[in-house]
DNA sequence: ATGAAAGCGCTAACAA
DNA sequence: TTGTTAGCGCTTTCAT
């Protein structure tokens, strides 16, 4: 017996019942395929008129298990509150939607167990396709989604099984240390007068090829860089304070070129700075991988570089769209962001 | 004939047929139900223990489908790239999956249409919950989810049909304004003697709050406030750039009090005093609601307001334990940041 | 141009 | 203590 409660949810059925039309008539038309299965243009209307009248919406579960996806696309990133990952993540959000897809992000605050688990969740749901971003063990992630048969795209870090969209993380890198060489004070003497670079760690990829551009621009301008000015404490802030305080201590002062690798180093980096008087920044340049708005106004020049997330993600979409699963890296170029300047695209209308 | 193929997925039915057992006792031990249904201790390892070696993975959709929900909780955010809504979704995110749900975040870009759409599609796909943060039309909203029999949360906006999670808006505005009044140097003459507040529309809950504190601390201090020293730019960075720019054209300088009321009208806000000297500051005090590390280092001293994301979505996740739905009122203390600060949190060991 | 029927993988009565 | 059975709501042959 139908349970005449107003909490049964209306399916096909009830709008099959009304219309006289049949379940798979009904199914037909509100997907899309009727036109294929040659109906009636007029029962086509007559359907389509009774599900918006009784305001039917589909069960998306249901359709899922029978055709094996789900109409959803996850994406996991390290964290959601992060500028860049969230800034991947509302391209990603957006582009999803543009396409009828439904976009899932989950964070894995950088734990190999965690992005385990939550890529074995996304499956469980059948997510059509899953975008990685800052995974930390791409290879573990790599063999569940073949293993599962999810096709999946690396985003900001290369994988070795499937196509890969980066920044290109040498050329923002040398965009900034050169940069940062025009604009260092000759003031500096003796240790303070070398160039650093802080923040990160050398499992990353980004990193290391932000460290090779920042090596090799140094040997354009005939400078060697030694192991100790290459300072890996991490992206945490209190590692990067911890760090750059221990350096002024070394040194006596702030370098004459610094190089922060992360705007979450640079947090940390500034809550030592708040300590330092206006005059300890007139001998130096200071540059950071990554996009502030606010970071730019301070009370020294802050060169920045800008990763280009909207490109990022809509590469990652067009890989997914031609069909490419083999294991092509494609860049993107990232920006160079002067002081005083605000990224005009954060000056649209939406806030 | 079952296909031989690789690619089929495994079911409980493999893991049956494996281990001798029904699917019906192979569900029970994998869904935790078995001690429910006295299922022996060894049925359920041998179990157990064939579902690992298999690499069994349940089948969300099925489960769902057959249970009428689907174990993901939603959210929707006006965007995720944003320093308070991205915060909100890491606890969201967080908190979600340590009670065993997953999260889905969606973005409206504060548009109704929008809104209703991604709704809808959230309750086509059987969230078990969803949290409602930065709406523009939260009736139309409640509306639908109401009749979908959809728990709902409002979180950073009130609504009139359930719960709803709020920062103490009015609290944090006074706290704002009362600071700003105690620094504000005497020296401003004339029309810049006043205090302004800039950003947010009428629309919003939390603009009017706040508007309501800025009037009421300015009435303590027997100051009144007339019509135009609220200004209602809305949050987009051009248009708070082009309204402080107007005034201060208007009023011959910058205000001796300036409460900006986001942090995206401050970033149009920093736009134009980007292209005023440094002296240009000196006669005023300057606030925003809202919270940026690095917004605290710039060339003048900036007071914050912090909301306290994690707590909010705390207290919606109790709302939610609790079987509360009445239109009950919760309300989260905000903070007040010092210039030259970074809040404590963001130098934990995460970036 | 449309309908009947099977089945996606799981869970929950009800039997045994 | 466990198995049988009947769906959840949809799509998809295949028949007509």
């Amino acid at each position: 017996m139908q349970q005449p409660m107003q909490n049964r949810k209306t399916t096909i059925y009830d709008i099959a019942q009304r219309s006289g039309a049949s379940a798979s008539t009904v199914s037909a038309v509100l997907n899309g395929t009727w036109s294929g299965r040659r109906i009636s243009k007029d029962t086509a209307e007559h359907i389509s008129k009774i599900a918006l009248e009784i305001g039917y919406a589909i069960n998306m579960q249901a359709r899922g298990l029978r055709q094996a996806r789900s109409g959803m696309i996850g994406m996991i990133v390290p964290t959601h509150d992060n500028r860049f990952f969230s800034s991947l993540g509302q391209s990603f959000d957006s582009l999803a939607r543009a396409r009828g897809l439904c976009p899932v992000i989950a964070s894995t605050l950088r734990s190999p167990q965690e992005e385990k688990r939550i890529v074995e969740t996304l499956i469980s749901y059948a997510i059509d396709a899953l975008f990685i971003a800052g995974a930390t063990d791409p290879e573990q992630l790599g063999k569940i989604c073949t293993d599962a048969n999810l096709k999946h795209i690396y985003v900001d870090l290369p994988g070795k099984d499937a196509p890969s969209v980066l920044t290109d993380n040498f050329l923002g890198a040398q965009m900034l240390t050169r940069k940062l060489l025009a604009e260092t004070p000759c003031r500096a003497k003796g240790p303070r007068a070398k160039s650093y670079l802080i923040g990160g760690t050398i499992n990353d990829h980004a990193t290391v090829r932000r460290i090779e551009a920042f090596r090799q621009t140094l040997g354009e301008a005939r400078v060697v860089v030694d192991e100790r000015q290459i300072i890996q404490c991490g992206y945490a802030p209190r590692q990067a304070a911890k760090a750059i305080s221990q350096l002024y201590g070394e040194i006596g002062g702030l370098p004459a070129c610094l190089f922060v690798n992360s705007l979450t180093a640079f947090e940390g980096v500034m809550s030592f700075f708040a300590t330092l008087p206006a005059s300890a920044f007139s001998d130096s340049a200071i540059g950071c991988f990554d996009y502030d708005p606010f970071a730019g106004f301070l009370q020294f020049p802050v060169y920045m570089v800008r990763q280009d997330t909207h490109q990022l993600i809509t590469k990652a979409y067009e890989l997914l769209d031609h069909d490419v699963f083999d294991s092509s890296v494609h860049e993107v170029d990232p920006e160079l962001i002067e002081p005083r300047t605000i990224a005009i695209e954060n000056l649209g209308e939406l806030g």
